[in-house]
DNA sequence: CGGCAAACTTAGAGTCGGCTAACTCAGGGG
DNA sequence: CCCCTGAGTTAGCCGACTCTAAGTTTGCCG
């Protein structure tokens, strides 16, 4: 049989595709947890402190600090030394974006008949990984769940 | 009202567990996904060798061999200079319980409506997080959805 | 059997995200 | 008003995971 070596370019690509995505989405996620607990201190508080911080992750100061200066590096916060921390306009929108995305899994899970305790532990990493397709589909089948009993 | 400062301790321990979970999920999350392909390698050709993870992941050489150096050290691959590489006993078994869990997510996937790319793309990164708990979930989830119809 | 291409290794480097230790700063009570 | 304490900063370290660049080894083909 003559030269059978065709379409390789794709069945390549397609694999290694799949990881890449998911190397890009753990880059982005520590943004979108900073921002979302940025935004969720400032509501109920008035004001982020560092200190917050340290507690919601559970990281010691030193670590926010670091932290706190890439996403300044990165335009999504804005603070000043000793002075509480403030997001830019674009770290709101993906702390509201980031926000929507992880009630939306949240509350699919505890639909999927989870515990509360579970559903906030897997949200906080699977939020990351959802598309909007997939996000999509779990508010379509809450609606159909919703609307059509149990059976 | 006399002293009303009871139960800190679990109110703040409670969202600091939450990110200490998704950081351990990242720790075991490469190892889980390459003893996951060495097994499809060795299923697939009889043996894996390095550029077989270089294709799979899309990263370089260079890259495997750190990795795989890390994965030898943790028991779970054995390797020899420019020999395959093979899977211990506990490599094995990770890899095996990591493909259940990954297709679980994957077919979980699907059955709520998304397409199969996305279904690959998105199952890559989330399946790291899913507890037993939720994967039960979703497992029951299937079941009753396949036997009662859409509607 | 000699050489070449593909596979593999090694050295050196960088970013990220975590830590400890040792500071400095700010603000309220005595 | 001074100082103590909690908050914040800085320096220095480390491991994970990635890269480039420059080698070495293997195996096959002519
Ligand atoms: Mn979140
Ligand atoms: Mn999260
Ligand atoms: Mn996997
Ligand atoms: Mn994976």
């Amino acid at each position: 049989m003559p030269t059978a070596t065709v379409k390789i370019a794709e069945d390549i690509s397609l694999p290694s595709k799949v990881h890449q995505r998911t190397r890009s989405d753990h880059a982005s996620e520590l943004a979108e947890d900073y921002v979302e607990a940025i935004a969720d201190a400032i509501a109920k508080k008035g004001v982020c402190r560092g200190v917050d911080l340290v507690h919601q992750f559970a990281v010691t100061h030193a670590t926010v600090n670091n932290t706190i200066q890439r996403l300044q590096r990165d335009g999504l916060v804005r603070t000043e030394p000793y002075q509480p921390i403030e997001l830019t306009a674009e770290g709101r929108r993906l702390a509201s974006r980031s926000r929507q995305r992880h009630e939306i899994v949240e509350s699919f899970l505890k639909f999927l008949g989870v515990s509360e305790q579970t559903a906030a532990i897997d949200s906080e990493g699977m939020e990351h990984h959802v598309s909007k397709e997939t996000l999509q589909a779990m508010k379509r089948a809450m609606r159909q769940g919703r609307s059509s009993g149990s059976r």
